[in-house]
DNA sequence: CAATAACCGGACCGATTGGTCCGTTAAATT
DNA sequence: AATTTAACGGACCAATCGGTCCGGTTATTG
């Protein structure tokens, strides 16, 4: 066995431009900007781009792994707070403000196929039930959703707010509170057909 | 001045058969159908498409203004029910049962200069907004809403079905409800922020 | 400092798109 | 039936995209 050589310092530093290149072009432009159009922000050749992700997929793929894994962070950090239903609404303004930056919306539905997003989905869904089960447990959100339900919900507000363009750049937090007092014990009215299987 | 010619059967025929080929191919494919595609779907050649709209623009906005004004009518046709709160229900579930059509989720936003849209998206507004007056002169709906607001949120669980692959075809009904229960006066809570300027 | 190989970047490629053009077809008129 | 002219349709065009390639560069190692 040969010894492989250390990575290289520029190639590192190329790698985190990127990153941080296609996270910027993607919540201006969506998930349609080039990757030309990438490459340019971070300051590098459009060959430098796919040495480092295969695919434009891969590209995009990394960045809404990471938006998965600071979410799913947030969500960990409250489940011991002392207020359960404030502990759930803060943590769905922090998923409603991510979704809510536009190019960022389709993080909904991407990469079905992809194993790495796929497992912080399900670590995500996991980590809402856990808040959603305490909510429900000290009465403070219906009986008849689950972490599921809320998950969808809460990315309602920001594909609401990005289709305003000339409203207040809060204008989502109102919609996540019209969203939440549905979601209280209060409110409930029978529910017509049956909550989304986990994950799956 | 000449005498201009009637127009001809033929055109006319594939002008229907255009706009019914483009409404099913968006529903199916979303907004970044091809051309080529709704030609071929309407049994012409990709020249003709052209003929009768100028632009791909103008053809996708014509099957919008069409959904939009069968929207209004609907509303219209609401406005002297007697129980205002299933009026408005009724409403919001036909406006969100479009939306959910997979493809047709662009309506929210698309073509904002299109003065036609526009007029049509100005008359819909009126209507929604006159619904939700009188069912919250009725005491049926939180007063801090507006017809705005709802437009809004009635789009809301097209979208989040839209994202659901594997669900029920009839999910989005349950999102509806938990949204309309946080519209109710019960449970309304104090909003942030202010509801968005009328149409504009 | 010299040798090595990982890295860089932009020219290049094939595929696809919205849109144009023009020779051909056929509906309306007389 | 003959004539006129709008309508047809597919070859064609320029632009753009994701992705490949390779000659030149530069960080690392001995």
């Amino acid at each position: 066995m040969s010894k492989p050589r250390a990575a290289r310092s520029d190639g590192l530093k190329n790698q985190a431009s990127l990153l941080k290149a296609a996270e910027e072009a993607l919540v201006e432009q969506g998930v349609d900007v080039s990757v030309a159009e990438i490459a340019r922000r971070a300051g590098v050749g459009k060959g430098t781009v796919f040495r480092h992700f295969a695919t434009k997929e891969d590209l995009l793929a990394a960045v809404v792994v990471t938006r998965l894994q600071d979410l799913i962070a947030e969500g960990r950090a409250r489940l011991d707070a002392p207020d359960s239903a404030k502990a759930l609404y803060d943590f769905l303004e922090l998923g409603a403000a991510q979704r809510q930056q536009r190019g960022l919306s389709f993080m909904q539905d991407a990469y079905v196929g992809n194993d790495v997003i796929a497992a912080a989905r399900s670590d995500l869904l996991t980590v809402l039930d856990a808040l959603v089960e305490r909510a429900k447990a000290e009465g403070e959100l219906r009986k008849d959703v689950n972490g599921g339900d809320v998950a969808l919900l809460m990315c309602a507000p920001g594909y609401i707010a990005s289709h305003l363009h000339d409203a207040d750049e809060t204008i989502w937090r109102r919609y996540l509170a019209i969203i939440f007092d549905g979601l209280r014990p209060e409110s409930a009215r029978a529910l017509p057909g049956h909550p989304p299987g986990m994950s799956k």
